[in-house]
DNA sequence: GATGAATGAGCGTTCATTCAT
DNA sequence: CATGAATGAACGCTCATTCAT
């Protein structure tokens, strides 16, 4: 049986390496020196390039869920559930950078279209909270009447923006200002 | 003396390939190929392939800035002026599909990153109108008081998705909707 | 383990093919092809085109010191030193005739000044046992009062020059002719 | 007809460019740049590169050859021409640097092989007075019995080297030197 | 005659992938 | 299973040469 270690090691230097440089910028080679394994092993749990980093996705992706919905309550007022969630997605983005520049790498790059295309779902489809979050905000018409893409613009197109200028060091982000800029999310979507 | 066209030729080639493919996958041979002239021209007029995707992007930052301030009026009130810039600019990037994913890929790359560096500017520096927009807003105190790139991130964020899943099809926007969707940007910034 | 058979294979291709066809004329390619390699594999071995070739040269200058002191006796007289040491050179360019045609090359080459730039020392730098003995001959005062390169240049000038016409053939070498050979420039040096 | 002077710029302009760059480093757009001209102009007066390196050389050598001879007596003794032409040729290395390098890099390379293959004559076969000079030599018996090619040895060898050390800079020589070497040279020739 | 823009073959080098060990 | 040496297609780029103007 292939040992489990092996791969995290893997997924662990791809990913830093891929966040860091750029999918460009980091061969298989690197990769494989980077996690402490021969370059052919990486071949053993993934079939080739592109699988990685489609792997690496989903990893992420099975991380980012529990983190967003810790503490989320769906019997909560609408407002507070999109406030949570929303603060939630943008702390995990600043609290893990090298995640959030794999994602948005991911999400801008040929792989992050098919992907989508795949999924025909929401907005940022691996976080189907936020599908079901928007799709009650529209039957309860708190929300604007607006297509499922659309709101996910609305909330994720700001926090992927604010959350890349904070890493790059054109802004800061505390508390008050995660807080604030969540609600101005609030602003452009509540009806 | 060197034949405009040719280099027309070139950067048209450039452009639709490189927002089609990606960086990655538009070598230089097939640019070559692509606009009818030896893999050996294109260097006559683009040091290397870092200047030629440096100065494509220069080409669209010259393009977009007339159409966006087409029929703008300083006099203006803050809110039509806002509406006015935050609408052409969507139509622009609908308009021109190739050239919107070609700023995108700009953006969102190391050749984008160091763009921004170098500028120091408001989010999307490449359009001072709007840095000049905000800042007027901020002193008028009708925005919200954030920082410059927050304010950007609060338009080009959604417009930038938006526009995007426009192109990739998984929205339809037609002018009532546009309308609404610089409104609702309109919501999440004034104050 | 890197097999040293397929070094070995670069190494001898490359010094055949530099040798025969100058530096200009051996392609990377070609000398895949004559180590009976893939292209890629010389990188294993070399970091690039330009360290091929100085570690070429390495290897030469490791090989002929042993040759050019075989019977060699720090305390025969000086004289009868200098013979054995100029004809035991010159019977290895004779005998290795591509190896010489490559330190020829070498040596008339930006690689070659850059090399003894850095060496700072005699003429073919390599040869620190003629240092050595000039050093010697200089303080006994057996030999003319001229600095090392100066020395150097009288005995290795003809020699390289005389090693060049007998492979291409202007010049034959018996055993005879060299002997007079290291005589007369014994006779430029002497005092 | 071709003017002249268009002829001598191209000349002048890849004389300094080969001889400062090496054949390498001096592209025939370099040259026609160099030499105020349009790079197809130089395919007018030289068929191709290959030509104008080998023309280049035939300057150089109608050139040399009045300097060597000036002020030379077919009259004096043997060992006066001998030291004369000897030191003449020594100077005008120095005095052009620039000549010298082109030659001896034109020496040094298939060029030079072939075109020596060609003449089969006397040691840097360039030299005709040499040649006249060692065979009359011979026949007086005043050198060493040796066949044309090791005579030219013994003196171009030590000169040509010398010459470069003293351009490259790891050497100095001054008129006494000069006299100096050129006599050691006569040691190691005369009988 | 002179030009220099255009060409494209050829170069050095990289790297995803394979497979003998 | 794991390895990493070996591969070779593909890349960005250069430059001798041509030819329409």
């Amino acid at each position: 049986m292939t040992k489990p270690d092996k791969r995290q090691e893997i997924v662990r230097a791809a990913l830093d390496l891929f966040a860091e440089q750029g999918f460009h910028g980091a061969p298989m080679a690197l990769i494989a020196e980077r996690a402490g394994v021969g370059a052919g092993t990486i071949y053993r749990y993934f079939e080739n390039r592109d699988i990685l980093i489609q792997e690496l996705y989903k990893e992420l992706e099975a991380e980012i869920t529990p983190f967003i919905t810790d503490g989320y309550s769906d019997q909560a007022p609408f407002r507070a559930r999109f406030l949570h969630l929303g603060t939630r997605f943008l702390r995990y983005c600043i609290e893990y950078p090298l995640h959030f520049r794999y994602l948005e790498q991911f999400h801008n790059s040929p792989y992050g279209v098919a992907y989508r295309r795949d999924k025909l779902l929401g907005k940022e489809g691996q976080c189907n909270v936020f599908t079901e979050l928007f799709e009650q905000g529209c039957a309860q018409q708190v929300v604007k009447d607006f297509p499922l893409p659309m709101l996910c613009a609305l909330l994720f197109g700001p926090l992927l923006s604010v959350a890349r200028d904070h890493i790059l060091g054109f802004l800061q982000l505390d508390d008050s200002m995660i807080e604030r800029t969540i609600e101005a999310c609030w602003d452009a979507i509540k009806r």
